[in-house]
DNA sequence: CTTGGTTTGTGAAACCTTTCACAAGGGCGG
DNA sequence: CCGCCCTTGTGAAAGGTTTCACAAACCAAG
């Protein structure tokens, strides 16, 4: 077991969790590879290779017991305990995440928000007041915050994840369309809309051209 | 040249033409590979072979022409052309993508907007009037949509995404937190914010777990 | 206690993606 | 026109991820 551990098994560790949170729920108490594999559309013997790399979880020829897995995720994933972000930008997406209950749901707190805008400084949005960002590096060092949230315009996006490092987070969740680099070991995840939409738009023209040159 | 192109492989191409049409606007007029691979953390061997895939559009000692290459790959991500979307959902996320302009200037315009809130529906979000989910086929069918987003609540995200197939959307962007399975060959992408900090947790605590045991 | 049915954990094989390395081609200065 | 330097396009190698297939283990029933 253990090892380096890829990207896409840690998505995968996390449907899992969310699978297994619903079961925890409905009463049931043990689960097999295939039934967890079903959601991510993935197979058995990927939810097994998966776990392994972790441990033994299982009992062989009856599954995985539900509520042991979860407690097992959680702590793998860092789950056990909650994370504190601090929003830089409160435009169209910064407020949709101020307002989005399902984060803090899940244990990540937004605990601070900062924008350049002085009309947005000072007031409240979704019960958080609104700080200039030259406050950046005190408010962050004071409330602790974990993960810095980029939802900034992407001229300013690598500036501003280079303020956040400096400020002490640990990771980065970027929604500006631009590409980060990681720099000192502070793992950024970038979400970019208009890159999914290109992804959809190359399968259905490739779907239109295929089928155009068929008929 | 030819065959099954890979998601990431689609993914770097629009990360190429962005950086393309840049250089572009700055009037650059050619281009390698190995300064093309630098904003996606790519080499200059993987751009070529990227690029190969659809065929050859360098030339040998000098490199690409910015404006040639910037066509061929609009031409192959289907972004030639401009994509209609149909919004389904008008909550946080929903009216953050309605008021977010960056998706109608790269071609992707919102062209009809859903929701099952009796409040909300007649009203107007960013010039757009919101509908009833009952008139979601008819709709779509006389607008033309050809691409869906899901920005509902979980439990009715595959319910919605079955209707949108229905209604003749031809791929699916989800903002819902569950992974929904495709069905006819209509492509599905998932935005899953949660997800993407689950996976900032696993890495902050494997760190803290190093250093931990190292000292 | 033994037998049978079931499911895990895991090397080995298959598959896919990325990197390497170099021949082929193109431009430019002389 | 020639020779030099530069960069592409591409088979081959390397590296990584997923699937296969089966021995080991567990439970329940008789």
């Amino acid at each position: 077991m253990s090892g380096r551990i890829s990207d896409s098994t840690v998505r995968r560790l996390s449907l899992y969790l969310r699978m297994l949170r619903d079961l925890e729920r409905a009463g049931v108490e043990f689960v097999s590879s295939s039934q967890l594999a079903e959601p991510p559309g993935a197979t058995s013997a990927q939810v097994r290779k998966d776990l392994s790399h972790f441990g033994s979880f299982g009992k062989r020829g009856r599954g995985y017991s539900v509520d042991g897995l979860v407690r097992a995720l959680e702590e793998i994933l860092g789950l056990s305990r909650s994370w504190r972000l601090a929003l830089v930008g409160v435009g169209k997406i910064g407020s949709a995440l101020l307002g989005y209950g399902g984060l803090a749901a899940r244990g990540f707190d937004v605990v601070a928000a900062f924008d350049v805008d002085e009309a947005k400084i000072g007031t409240r949005a979704h019960g958080l007041r609104i700080r200039p960002m030259r406050e950046l590096r005190p408010v962050i060092a004071e409330c602790g915050a974990e993960i810095g949230v980029v939802a900034t315009p992407a001229e300013v996006a690598a500036e501003v994840a280079a303020e956040l490092e400096r400020a002490g987070v640990g990771a980065i969740l970027n929604f500006a369309p631009i590409e980060l680099s990681e720099v000192n070991g502070v793992p950024i995840r970038t979400v970019d809309i208009v890159l999914e939409l290109e992804g959809l738009s190359y399968l259905m023209s490739e779907a239109g051209r295929r089928t155009g040159s068929d008929a």
